[in-house]
RNA sequence: GUCCCCAUCGUCUAGCCGGCCCAGGACAACGGCCUUUCACGCCGUCGACAGGGGUUCAAAUCCCCUUGGGGACGCCA
């Protein structure tokens, strides 16, 4: 009888949702799934002076993007200060706390201090045997023990110890009366019945802090495991200079959700060779082993090429509503889905994303009469010559009666080897007549998808201009 | 500065309770094949165990040191 896991993803709504919170989220989201376990939300939002609505709807909307589904409702840390409270009081009565009327600037002194020491900034506990009583401006703090070591085995990095000595008396209350950040964490992962605090690889640090929380509240310990970072192409830390990308930004980038998920997991993360893995499969086969413990670095080439593998997979239907944004950005006519459905194959072994998809659609989606012709290949290969082959195919072609491209490619066929021509000497002529340019997908199925009236309509007009 | 963590190809990684590894896969790069173009695909090339000490018959794999990298040291989260 194990017991339920249940992790969660606490964001501060400070920002949108970037890549690096949404790889620790997907993490925890992973596991808790892989558990049959539960996954809940939490929003930090502690600090007023940067919390903004905006960036908690933005965040909740881009986890949603990304499937990653949380159990029952987010909570609100803002909405939970009594709770907090009644926490440091029962410290406070315990004598795992008290109260401190150092000023920022005093414990400041104490940091330079200790630093022009050669040892760790920490506040010196100096009102710890004061029993002071609350009181305007003061804080409340954690009467660490001063001996001793912090030790815990993380789930992803394994055994981490850190002497008490580190530690300092961190406040709990500030003077305002709001608890700070630990506390309140604290507080939330116990009441919340969080069994696997996994979260980013920048609070290894106060794990160790967290810890002293727990054992002065008498609290059972979760397990912790920490997420390495991301770092950029240039192993610095990932930030906005370095591609450090908000999810909501891969959206217009043309990024499949699930490719994006499929990469971020797979950066760090691994299960043998497999590299393209499909939601299902990555709950299958996420337990929390096979995690490096090392930071890696974002590549957005492998992420294109990743996010190519899951396009190319998708079925057309599957793929029609993501796409159609994008057509439309591109100002060409969304109304024949029949024909984008058609065309969406051509495209699928051609494009990284939906932008380039949307891109290479508009020789064949746009209306021929706007279709640019590429000056170089039409004087390449439109010359006189192969316009009379062109035009004689256009009328080929007009009295199919089918228009499939084995029928296509046989009309070709008889047309060259009646004119004693080789295939290449009509090929190019008809593709740029068709399409403008020397690029682009199969002729047969290019012709077969635009259809009877379109293709000859369009061939027809290429001759003439 | 102090503490914590980390260290295999340019990048993501397999391997890491030692021998099957003169280190495997993927992205990128380069070359070729396929081909009506561009792609896809396929084949191949380039390319790494950070350095130094140990332990051992045997080390990428275990230990130590050095170096390098990351993170953290708030009345931010």
């Amino acid at each position: 009888m194990s017991t339920p896991v249940v992790t969660r993803f606490a964001p501060s709504p400070t920002g949108h949702l970037h890549i690096g919170g949404a790889r620790t989220a997907i993490f925890s989201w992973l596991y808790a799934r892989h558990f049959n376990g539960r996954f809940v939300l939490r929003i930090e939002d502690t600090d007023t002076e940067r919390s903004k609505q905006e960036y908690t709807d933005s965040i909740l909307a881009s986890m949603s993007r990304l499937g990653l589904t949380w159990d029952g409702e987010a909570v609100y840390q803002t909405q939970r200060f009594d709770l907090y409270n009644k926490y440091i009081d029962r410290l406070l009565d315990t004598g795992h706390a008290y109260h401190c009327e150092c000023s920022p600037e005093e414990v400041e002194a104490m940091r330079e201090k200790a630093r022009a020491e050669g040892s760790k900034p920490r506040y010196d506990g100096r009102c710890r045997c004061r029993a002071l009583g609350p009181g305007p401006g003061r804080v409340v703090r954690l009467m660490a023990p001063r001996e001793g070591r912090v030790v815990f085995n993380d789930l992803f990095k394994g055994h981490i110890a850190v002497d008490a000595s580190e530690l300092d008396d961190m406040i709990l209350r500030r003077a305002d009366g709001a608890p700070t950040y630990n506390l309140a964490v604290v507080v939330d992962d116990i009441e919340m019945g969080i069994s696997h605090v996994i979260r980013g690889d920048d609070h290894v640090n106060n794990t160790p802090k967290q810890i002293l929380i727990y054992q002065a509240l008498g609290a059972g310990l979760p397990v912790f495991g920490h997420v390495p970072m991301i770092l950029g192409a240039d192993k610095q830390k990932l930030s906005k200079r370095h591609g450090a990308k908000a999810v909501i930004d891969y959206d217009q980038d043309g990024l499949l959700p699930e490719a994006l998920v499929n990469y971020l997991a797979r950066l760090g993360w691994s299960h043998g060779d497999q590299e393209i893995f499909s939601m299902d499969e990555m709950i299958q086969f996420f337990d929390g082993t096979g995690l490096s413990a090392s930071p890696a670095c974002f590549d957005p080439e492998k992420l294109l090429w990743v996010n190519a593998q899951h396009l190319r997979a998708k079925a057309p239907e599957a793929l029609l509503p993501s796409l159609l944004p994008f057509l439309q950005a591109e100002n060409l006519p969304t109304t024949d889905t029949a024909l984008i459905l058609r065309l969406i194959p051509l495209l699928q072994p051609r494009a990284q994303s939906l932008l380039d998809m949307a891109a290479g659609m508009r020789p064949l989606l746009a209306p021929a009469a706007s279709l640019a012709y590429d000056p170089e290949a039409t004087a390449k290969a439109l010359t006189p010559e192969t316009r009379a082959h062109v035009s004689a195919l256009a009328a080929a072609f007009a009295a199919l009666p089918a228009f499939d491209r084995d029928t296509l490619h046989a009309a070709v066929q008889t047309y060259v080897e009646t004119n004693s021509l080789k295939f290449k000497a009509v090929a190019p002529g008809l593709r740029v007549a068709l399409l403008g340019s020397t690029g682009g997908p199969d002729l047969m199925d290019a012709m077969s998808a635009l259809g009877k009236t379109e293709t000859v309509a369009r061939l027809e007009r290429a001759v003439s201009l």
